[in-house]
DNA sequence: GACATGACGTAAT
DNA sequence: TATTACGCCATGT
């Protein structure tokens, strides 16, 4: 783990997606990790917004969820009270829970037009 | 350069 | 549905 405060140059690419990430709405580390243009490296962006702890930053960090599913996404935060400070987080603005602690993707998630991302 | 670590993802069981 | 097993890949040692 890293011991430094400064976050890595080679994460300002997923962080700078975190930060696109509008209100009211989540994406999945792969999506992040896809869109900061490293499709195979949704455990980095775990590792980056873990990192972020006790440090003075501006991202929305509880925006980015764990897949649960083709169309499902759930906290990943291991730490219970992470995860429910996420989640409390989500619903002031906006994001549902259902019974299951997942978040519908349908409904609420992020879809960036003008970033990669094309059909086919 | 090899090896360990990890807020992940997917497929298999 | 829950667990396990394995692949990925940036960082730190």
């Amino acid at each position: 783990m890293p011991r430094s405060r400064t976050p890595p140059a080679g994460w300002s690419a997923f962080y700078r997606v975190v930060r696109r990430i509008p209100r009211g709405r989540i994406a999945t580390y792969g999506e992040v990790a896809l869109l900061a243009g490293s499709p195979r490296a949704a455990r980095q962006v775990g590792y980056a917004l873990a990192a972020l702890h006790g440090t003075r930053h501006r991202l929305p960090w509880q925006r980015v969820l764990g897949r649960r599913g083709p169309d499902h996404a759930a906290p990943s935060i291991l730490d219970p009270m992470g995860a429910g400070v996420q989640r409390a987080l989500l619903e002031r603005e906006g994001v549902a829970f259902d019974a299951r602690g997942r978040v519908s993707l349908e409904r609420f998630g992020w879809r960036p037009r003008r970033l990669r991302r094309r059909p086919a």
